[in-house]
DNA sequence: CTGTTAGCGCTTTCAA
DNA sequence: TTGAAAGCGCTAACAG
C-alpha cells in the first residue's frame, strides 16, 4: 500500500509546522483554530488536497478522546420493522455529522450487552438498544450493567422499547395497542392470538392488552418466531373455527393472511386479522391489513435525538394507534 | 463521567507491567502472545474484570495501524432490497468479527464518495457500495477516483450492482432478469414500463433487456422514484388499456398494484405485473406478484467474503431468475 | 516469561 | 499568528 498520508506530511509539503497544518485542517469549530493567517492556509489546503490527505479518525477519536460514533443494535436488520427505525437513526446520525455502527444481536441481552461492550470501548457518544427487553431477568440484569457501564464512560444510551434499563427509553404502547384490537374484535366468536417468542416483554405487553381489551380470556395462543414464515405456519395451527386473529407483528400477518388463504379460510369474510406496526406494504394486501400504528422512522428519529440532547434518562411513551382496514372488515 | 480504566490502570492493579497486561487482554492470535505465565495471566484477567476494563478500540486501532471495520454504503436502509443485502453483511461481518458502519448515500455518487473518503479516514479494512451506477460521468469519475484511493490505503471495496469501479462487483443480470419478463410479456397488447430515475444505469439496463425479450419497443415509459408512492402513482399515469406492466422494483410493485386496483383494472384478468428483486412480502400480495427473483441476502453476504478475501478485482455474474406468479396469470 | 520503550497520527496547551 | 512538545492508550520490537 502507498502509505497514507498523515499529517506530517501534509505539513511538511506545505512548509508549516504538523500544528498550524492541524489548526486549518482539522480545527474543531472553536474561535482559537481560525487563527492561521490565509496564506499559510492556502498552502496547508492545497497540500492537502493534492496528498488526498484525510484524518485518520482513529489518532483524532484518541486525542480528542472523543469520538463522533453511535452505535446501533437491533434484533434483525431485515425486518421492516427495524429497517424502518434504523433509517430514522441514519437521518439524524447525518445531521450531527456522526458515524453509526450497526448490529443485529437477535433477541439474546447478552448480545446485546456484548456488542455495547464493544461499543463502550469504541468511545461511541452514543447507543441505541432497540428491542424486547426479555423475561431473563439474569440477562436484562447484565445488560443494565452494560449500559450503566456505557453511561458512566460519558456515552448516552437510548432504548426502543420496554422500560427496564438505566437509559432514555422511548417505550410503544404495546398494551394499548393490543388492547385497542382486542376491542376491535369484541363481538368475533372465536378469537385466535398469533404471539412472538413468550419471553418477549414486548409479546407479553401486547398480549395483556389485547386480552383486557377483549374482555375475555378464551383465545387460542400460538407462538411463533417473528417471521413471515413463521406466521404461514401459524395460520395452519389455529382452529378451523377461528373469526379473528391477532397477529403480533406485520410480518408474521403478512404471511399469516396468506396462511389463511391457502388453508381456503377467506378474510375478512371468515377470519379477521390486525397485526402492529404498520410497515408500509401491510396497505397493499388484499385485504388491506388492519394494524397498529407505530410512527418507526420517527421512532429511531426520535431515540438518537434523546440519547445526544437530553442529560437525564426519560421515559417517552409513543402512542399506538388502531388502523381499521379491509382484513377486518372495514 | 468515571474515568475509563486504561491499560495502565489494569496493569497496576495487577501489579504487572503495561506490556504484560496487553498480551493478556488484547494478544493476537499469534504464538507470541501466550507466553504469560499462569499466575499473572489471572491476575491481571481479575483485575481486567473488576475495573470493568475495554481497550479503547481506537488506541488499538491507531497502534495496529489496522481497523477491524467495514463500511456499509447503501442507497435506502429502509428498502427492503438493500435492508436484505445489509442483512447478509452484517452476517459475515459478524464471522470475521468486524464491526459495520453504514450509511444511507441516496443516488447521488458523490455523496457515496464523501463517505467513502471518511471510510479512509477511519482506515476501514472493506468497503461495500451497493446500489446503482449512474450516467454522471463526472460524478462516477470521481466516486472510482475515491474508490481507487480508498484501494491504494489497502482498502477493499466491493460493489454490489453494474461494474464500472475498480473493485469487486457483484453484478446481478438485469438486462437478463428485464429480457425475461420481456419474454414472458409477449403477446400482451399494450405495455407499460414503470422505471426508476433514468440516471440509474440499473434502470436503464433492466429496461434495454425487457425491450429486447419482449421484442418490439412500443411500450409507455413511467418514471417514477423507487418508492411504494411513486408506484402507486404511477399507476394512475399508465394508459387505460394497458394490460402488461413492468415495474423495475418490487417496492414499486406493490405500490403499484394497488393503484391498479384503486382504478378499477383487475390484476391478472385485466393487467399483468411484474417487478424485480423478489423480497419475502410481494409473495403474500393477491395475487402473488411476478417477479425476477435476485439472492440479495447472499449478494450481500457474497460481496463482503470477496472483498476480504480476493485480492484481485473480480466482476461476478448473479443470475436473475424469473418468478411466475399469479400477477402474470400463472 | 516479563519489562522497557519507541512510536501510531493527531490535538492542544504553552511559549515565542 | 505560529511552533514545540507533551500526551491520548495501546502494540510491538527489543532486552533481559
Amino acid at each position: 500500500m502507498t502509505r497514507q498520508p498523515t499529517l506530517q506530511d501534509v505539513a511538511q509539503a506545505a512548509g508549516v509546522s504538523i500544528a498550524t497544518a492541524s489548526r486549518v485542517l482539522n480545527g474543531s469549530a472553536s474561535a482559537t483554530s481560525r487563527t492561521v493567517g490565509p496564506h499559510l492556509r492556502a498552502r496547508v489546503l492545497d497540500a492537502a488536497r493534492r496528498l488526498h490527505y484525510t484524518a485518520n479518525a482513529q489518532a483524532q477519536a484518541l486525542a480528542r478522546s472523543s469520538n463522533p460514533l453511535v452505535g446501533l443494535l437491533l434484533h434483525d436488520i431485515a425486518d421492516p420493522y427495524f429497517s424502518l427505525i434504523a433509517s430514522g437513526v441514519l437521518a439524524v446520525a447525518e445531521e450531527y455529522r456522526m458515524r453509526v455502527v450497526i448490529a443485529s444481536t437477535g433477541t439474546d441481552p447478552d448480545v446485546a450487552a456484548a456488542h455495547l461492550a464493544a461499543l463502550r470501548g469504541q468511545r461511541a457518544q452514543a447507543a441505541i438498544l432497540v428491542g424486547s427487553r426479555t423475561t431473563s431477568d439474569a440477562g436484562e440484569a447484565r445488560l443494565a450493567e452494560e449500559v450503566e457501564q456505557f453511561t458512566a464512560a460519558d456515552g448516552r444510551a437510548a432504548c426502543v422499547g420496554q422500560p427496564g434499563l438505566p437509559a432514555h427509553t422511548l417505550c410503544p404502547d404495546n398494551t394499548g395497542g393490543g388492547a385497542a384490537v382486542g376491542r376491535h374484535f369484541r363481538g368475533r366468536s372465536s378469537v385466535a392470538v398469533v404471539a412472538g417468542p413468550g419471553r418477549l416483554q414486548t409479546v407479553r405487553d401486547r398480549l395483556h392488552g389485547f386480552r383486557s381489551g377483549l374482555g375475555r380470556l378464551e383465545d387460542t395462543l400460538v407462538e411463533a418466531d417473528f417471521s413471515r414464515d413463521g406466521g404461514y405456519r401459524a395460520a395452519q395451527a389455529v382452529p378451523a373455527d377461528t373469526t379473528a386473529a391477532f397477529v403480533m407483528s406485520d410480518v408474521m400477518a403478512t404471511g399469516f393472511c396468506t396462511g389463511l388463504r391457502d388453508r381456503g379460510l377467506r378474510i375478512p369474510q371468515d377470519v379477521w386479522v390486525a397485526g402492529f406496526g404498520d410497515v408500509p406494504s401491510v396497505r397493499d394486501l388484499s385485504p388491506a391489513l388492519t394494524t397498529v400504528r407505530l410512527p418507526l422512522v420517527e421512532m429511531g428519529a426520535r431515540a438518537l435525538t434523546l440519547a445526544l440532547g437530553e442529560e437525564r434518562p426519560q421515559t417517552i411513551g409513543v402512542p399506538a394507534e388502531l388502523v381499521v382496514r379491509g382484513s377486518s372488515g372495514a
